[in-house]
DNA sequence: TAGGCTACCGCAAACATTTGCGGAAATGTT
DNA sequence: AACATTTCCGCAAATGTTTGCGGTAGCCTA
């Protein structure tokens, strides 16, 4: 950071304007040719780099994206940063990335550090215990533009792109349901979560539909801690010969439990899951799951943004569809 | 972004000048209360934010960090970003995250993006093919505070900040020793890499000297579907009562491969990994460790460029001590 | 030779903020 | 009353880039 070569310093050593230099590099029809390559070979040789503050500050835009994330350390979101960063990079964005940590107040002081970056477009996911959704919609009024992603908020008008919350608990139950599986437990995520409550609503309709005489029981943790504490707890009085686990931490605790309790996976009892695909292959035997790709999202939602800011601002709700992989856990 | 108030506008509402604003904003000591007062309260109204840019166009940085990984999807990344994330929100700082995808030209380009932007300091993670450290030299003695954490090149003079590369591969082999294991089975990452090529050096020197008739046997992989494969096919011929994984990679398959041989764990084959202790709790029974955290890595990657920005500008080497964790793998 | 056209280039304002310097008014001192 | 000091504030330059507008040549046409 030395000896920054600006369009003045080039200026100078050519005995220029310096608006003549922002044009021959620029490519303008006005500078002829022969000016044009001097100032470009002088600017290769002092390695010019536009100064991107001077491009913001008269654009008032800047060619960051705001990510905002409950917690990076997770499967699913890493894999959707990791999607978003990608694409983003060919279209000559960057992200800068920051953890909500699931907190209101710090998802809006992210919010407000988003809007005072100028960022491009923000990528939210609300964190679990927002609850004023108000808040996003003044952002969007402003026109900033933002793509939620998978906890989306209560908007009407705006843009959403999440996996498909009842598709993959109706896979899920169906499946359970085709293996003729009669003892249910069902272990889903934080009960505050919209997500959660539609895939508790799906998951008991298809039953009610399809299998009205078995009965899931159904448990709530956020943790793998506590699913495993479950799963214990529940074997103690009563028999199951499947469990349904929402998410890769459920899971986790859940084969924990069954390891403990000596449960020998399918005879004893069946697993299925929801999961991004990394951990179910872990196990022995593999776990089947109904795939909720981070990856997948991610690229949806990139693709949402490019779209957006292109000029398609009507709004725009996108749902990924669910994919069940067969392991061997059923 | 509708109409972002500036000095300008609130000096022109209260019929004063730009820089009476500015300061008074700042509690300069020019300004008498009663302005300031009077300003803070319009400003206020107005929600007046500095503009990032001009501020960042005067004083030429920006509060952003630049971070550049191989990848983001990775446990160890992943928790090593968290971390960071976590301390520079702390500080006033935000995190721009590139991936290199491991490759150099990718690499060159985000170190580019950075100078670019004009990032604060650079938290760099060298692809595993990048060859001439000269480049990053260049940065370093252009002024930018960079701090290679991980896979650190070959440059004396320079921050980084690394798990303990022959401290692990030694707590490894001493503990295998200890356990009296006699066919060992060692598989490491990529040979390219300094930090393999040391850790190799460490394992066989502790061999040599505490156990001068084990000689175990060596492989290099850097992906699963491997490793898995190596395991498979050396228990067609041989066996082995110990294995050793240099990362969680590996671990995954050979965890695969004792599967399908049908071994038990630990009666017919030890296991012991270098990890980020993730992995290892979620097979049973669990797996004995020689921990580098990445989080923990990230603290202290963090710490380290604080302090060089504080002026603490002698070059530092910063070696995040190995710690085992003991499992029931061994 | 006057007028017009084209090709090429520079001036200066605009973006928002910061800050050295200087100036005016108010207050204090002799 | 004359001078000194303090208090409070504005001017203007500086950061680097972009761009509308105006200007200056040179050449051609009538």
């Amino acid at each position: 950071m030395s000896q920054n070569a600006t369009l003045k310093k080039i200026s100078i050593q050519l005995n220029l304007s310096i608006s003549t230099i922002s044009r021959a590099l620029k490519n303008h029809p006005d500078i002829s040719e022969n000016t044009k390559r001097k100032v470009k070979e002088l600017a290769a040789l002092m390695e010019y780099e536009p100064n991107t503050f001077a491009v913001n500050l008269r654009t008032n835009v800047s060619r960051i994206f705001g990510l905002i994330v409950p917690v990076i350390s997770n499967l699913f979101y890493e894999s959707f940063i990791s999607a978003v960063e990608e694409d983003a990079r060919k279209l000559g964005y960057s992200l800068m990335i920051l953890q909500s940590g699931n907190d209101a107040v710090n998802e809006m002081e992210s919010l407000k550090l988003c809007k005072q970056t100028r960022v491009a477009g923000i990528f939210l996911c609300v964190s679990t215990h927002a609850t004023n959704s108000e808040i996003y919609q003044r952002y969007i009024e402003d026109g900033m533009p933002v793509v939620f992603f998978d906890n989306v908020p209560d908007l009407d008008f705006c843009n959403k792109v999440c996996p498909a919350d009842e598709e993959a608990a109706t896979i899920a139950a169906g499946t359970i349901i085709k293996y003729n599986k009669k003892k249910v437990l069902a272990i889903f995520g934080n009960d505050e979560l919209s997500i959660t409550k539609k895939r508790v609503a799906a998951f008991r309709k298809t039953f009610e539909e399809d299998a009205p005489k078995i009965l899931p029981a159904i448990k709530y943790t956020d943790n793998s801690i506590h699913a495993r504490q479950i799963v214990k707890e529940y074997f103690v009085s009563k028999k199951a010969d499947h469990i349904f686990c929402m998410s890769d931490e459920i899971l986790i605790g859940v084969m924990q439990a069954t390891y403990e309790l000596g449960l020998k996976i399918p005879k004893d009892v069946s697993i299925l899951a929801i999961s991004n695909g990394f951990i179910p292959n872990l196990f022995n035997p593999s776990i089947t799951y109904v795939e909720t790709s981070g990856y997948k999202l991610g690229k949806l939602a990139i693709k949402r943004m490019a779209d957006y800011l292109n000029g398609q601002t009507a709004s725009q709700v996108i749902i990924q569809p669910s994919v069940l992989v067969e392991g061997s856990s059923m």
